[in-house]
RNA sequence: GCUGGAGUCGUCUAGUGGCAAUGACAAGAGACUGUAAAUCUCUCGCGCUUCGCGCUUCGUUGGUUCGAGUCCAACCUCCAGCA
């Protein structure tokens, strides 16, 4: 089982650490998106100097490019990308919601690439064995998000994603008990041997030989009752972990959190996915009970130019910053702030230069780690309502 | 000076008798939540009571025509060639 520690409770929020093999999480903690294994616009080096703690990784795109046996083959996530700290990867299940002409049965989804239309099937099992070639410290389990906000669409969804949780923990299990462990858990060891009918005809050897961790992926989109019901179904499985899915915006989302993590229990950790483009998600999220984040939000917005600041987000491409040569947030101690002016990123961004992306990811990045970061510190001070309150007035006035 | 070509929104450009007039860029603004996003959307002659109305536009001035950016004439400017 996963380690997790926690420190500090109030009332369902709760300060810890989340112990992987490659190193802690100290939670409440905002996992960068790095869908194809990088942080877009950012080097690791930048997002480790930004305080990031851990990053997640999207199977469906890895297994598109580069696919996953060149990932193991490079000894796993983290050896590949060079980011030397937890990771995590998503199962792809998004990808069911999010992308086009994508055809879902009982056994599997099938889809066409969307690089050159290539037919591909994912699995729950085929996803595990993804997740595990790809070697990631966590994994999530393969899950189904409904497309429609119908009610009994969300419920089969639900209940399918309970059906793949079965196969997915199974998949899970066998793969450990295949793998021939070398050393203890957090060593490395030889590359581990698996059968895979999706991943090659005879085997698939996993990455390195280290513990690798499953949660589940709680659904129910906005009914509290079915989010019930599969916190529950959730509850009773044998995973690390859970992610909590399908939450697209904070409105009812305190109800749906408390519903939710009032059933999960309380010794493992949960991640809230996708959410942490506004900082009221983090604020909420944190306060009903989530330990982790991730959101493409922070990074994506920083491409198009609409940057944090503790007064709202600005678009710095707008004319008035064209002779603006303050700071874009004078407290913030990023390098992006600690060095230029909002003159030269308005610059950088009316120009089209690459380092406007690099500089605003850093800044974007570096907001919502480190107002995560401050809403731990603030739990363990016993300051969070003051800090949630003060924060959220000026940031949202 | 002659001959040929060209002058359309900030720029380049489409348009050869019935459109305030194409596309691109620039400019202005907005969106973005488990990333098909270095993306997408809107505005972009002027003024209004702005899912519509009015006015003024395609080098200039006239002309032909019910109607001209489109045809004709002269002029102005630019380019090329010849002197």
């Amino acid at each position: 089982m996963l380690k997790f520690d926690i420190e500090k409770r109030d009332g369902l929020a709760r300060v810890g650490v989340i112990h992987t093999p490659h190193g802690d999480i100290k939670t409440p903690a905002f996992v960068g998106a790095a869908t194809r294994a990088t942080v877009k616009a950012l080097t690791m080096k930048q997002m480790n100097e930004l305080g990031s703690q851990a990053i997640l990784a999207n199977t469906y795109h890895l297994i598109l490019r580069p696919g996953v046996e060149l990932i193991k083959e490079a000894g796993g996530l983290a050896e590949f990308c060079s980011w030397h700290k937890p990771t995590f990867t998503d199962s792809g299940g998004f990808q069911i919601f999010s992308l086009p002409d994508v055809k879902i049965t009982e056994e599997s989804v099938k889809f066409k690439s969307h690089i050159d239309g290539a037919n591909f099937e994912i699995t729950p099992e085929s996803s595990m064995q993804a997740q595990w070639a790809i070697g990631a410290d966590i994994h999530m389990a393969f899950d189904h998000l409904a497309k429609s906000e119908d009610k009994k669409d969300m419920e089969e969804a639900m209940h399918r994603t309970h059906r793949w949780l079965d196969r997915c923990v199974a998949e899970h299990q066998r793969i450990i008990k295949d793998v021939t462990w070398a050393g203890d858990e957090t060593g490395r060891g030889p590359q581990n041997v698996l059968r895979s009918k999706n991943f090659g005809e005879g085997k698939v050897s996993a990455g390195p030989a280290q513990m690798q961790y499953l949660y589940a992926v709680v659904q129910g989109g906005t009914f509290n009752d079915l989010r019930a019901k599969s916190a529950k179904y959730c509850a009773g499985q044998p995973v690390d972990g859970f992610g909590i899915g399908g939450v697209f915006t904070a409105d009812g989302m305190d109800e749906m959190l408390k519903t939710v993590n009032s059933i999960l229990p309380e010794d493992k950790p949960r991640h809230l996915l996708g959410m942490g483009q506004e900082p009221l998600d983090l604020f909420v999220g944190a306060e009903f009970g989530c330990d982790t984040f991730d959101c493409v939000g922070p990074t994506r917005m920083a491409r198009n130019g609409s940057l944090y600041t503790y007064d709202g987000r600005i678009n710095i491409k707008n004319a008035k910053y064209t002779h603006d040569f303050s700071q874009l947030m004078p407290d913030c101690d990023c390098e992006c702030c600690k060095n230029y002016t909002k003159a030269y990123l308005h610059h950088l961004f009316k120009t089209d230069e690459i380092t406007a992306k690099v500089l605003a990811s850093i800044h974007n990045e570096h907001f919502v780690v480190s107002v995560t970061d401050q809403i731990r510190q603030s739990l363990l001070d016993g300051t969070f309502q003051n800090y949630k309150k003060s924060f959220l007035a000026r940031y949202y006035k």
